[in-house]
DNA sequence: GCGTCGATGGCA
DNA sequence: GCCATCGACGCG
C-alpha cells in the first residue's frame, strides 16, 4: 500500500527506522523505477548539531520547518544531490536522509550511497518541496517485509562534537547495498532492534 | 584492500 | 571556508 502523510508525521528517529525495507517508486516518462530502502540517517532537530536545521530557518532549510511528508533536497560538494524525507511537524525542523537502497524488478543500479541512489533515481532539487505522495514520487509499503533493523553513527558528520556518536544511523543488516564498506564493522553496530 | 585527495558550487 | 560524497589513484 502507498504510504501516505501521516506516516511520516513521526520523530525522525522513529521514521528513519519504519523507513527501512519500504519502496521508493519513481516514474519518469513511462517508466517505473523500484528501490527498497536500506540504509537512513536521522536529523532529529535544531539541536542536533549535524542538522542544516541546526543554523537556524535560512531560504535552503525552510522546507525541513515545513510539514511531513515532503521532500528535503539539497546540493553537496558542488555535485551530488541528497534525498530527505521531512519528519515531525511544522515548525519542528526534522529529517531523514535517504542513504542506500536496492533495485527492484528488473533493473539494476548502485544505490550503495545517498549521491548515487538520487541521481540514479533522477531526485534533483527540482523536487525539493514535493509532498510525497504523488504519483512521480512516492513511497510503498510491502507488508511481508519487516526487516532487522541495526544503529550505528552518522557518516561525515565528524564536526558536530557529542552528536558524532549518536546512533542515528539505521540499515538493514543483510542487505549487500548499504553504503561502502561501512556495513558493520564490529564495534561500531551497538543496537539491534526488532522491527514490529 | 586500504588511505588520501581533488572535483565543484551553493551556502552562511 | 566549509561541506549529510564519490571515484580515482598509489601503495606494495
Amino acid at each position: 500500500m502507498k504510504l501516505e502523510q501521516p506516516f511520516y508525521a513521526k520523530p525522525a528517529i522513529d521514521l528513519a527506522q519504519d523507513l527501512i525495507g519500504k519502496i521508493i517508486v519513481r516514474r519518469i516518462g513511462r517508466k517505473v523505477f523500484r528501490a527498497r530502502i536500506v540504509e537512513t540517517e536521522a536529523y532529529v532537530g535544531s539541536h542536533d548539531l549535524a542538522s542544516h536545521a541546526s543554523k537556524g530557518r535560512t531560504k535552503r532549510t525552510e522546507v525541513m520547518f515545513g510539514p511531513a511528508g515532503h521532500a528535503y533536497v539539497y546540493l553537496i560538494y558542488g555535485m551530488y544531490e541528497m534525498f530527505n524525507i521531512v519528519a515531525s511537524e511544522i515548525d519542528d525542523p526534522q529529517a531523514v536522509l535517504i542513504r542506500a537502497a536496492e533495485p527492484l524488478d528488473a533493473w539494476s543500479a548502485d544505490l550503495s550511497g545517498p549521491g548515487k541512489l538520487a541521481r540514479h533515481l533522477q531526485i534533483t532539487r527540482a523536487e525539493n518541496g514535493v509532498a510525497l505522495t504523488n504519483d512521480r514520487l512516492h513511497l510503498f509499503d510491502d507488508p511481508a517485509d519487516r526487516p532487522q533493523v541495526v544503529a550505528t553513527p552518522r557518516i561525515g558528520i565528524d564536526y558536530a562534537q557529542e552528536w558524532k556518536h549518536e546512533l542515528l544511523r539505521f540499515l538493514d543488516p543483510t542487505s549487500k547495498a548499504v553504503s561502502s564498506k561501512r556495513r558493520l564493522s564490529g564495534t561500531d553496530n551497538l543496537e539491534i532492534n526488532e522491527h514490529a
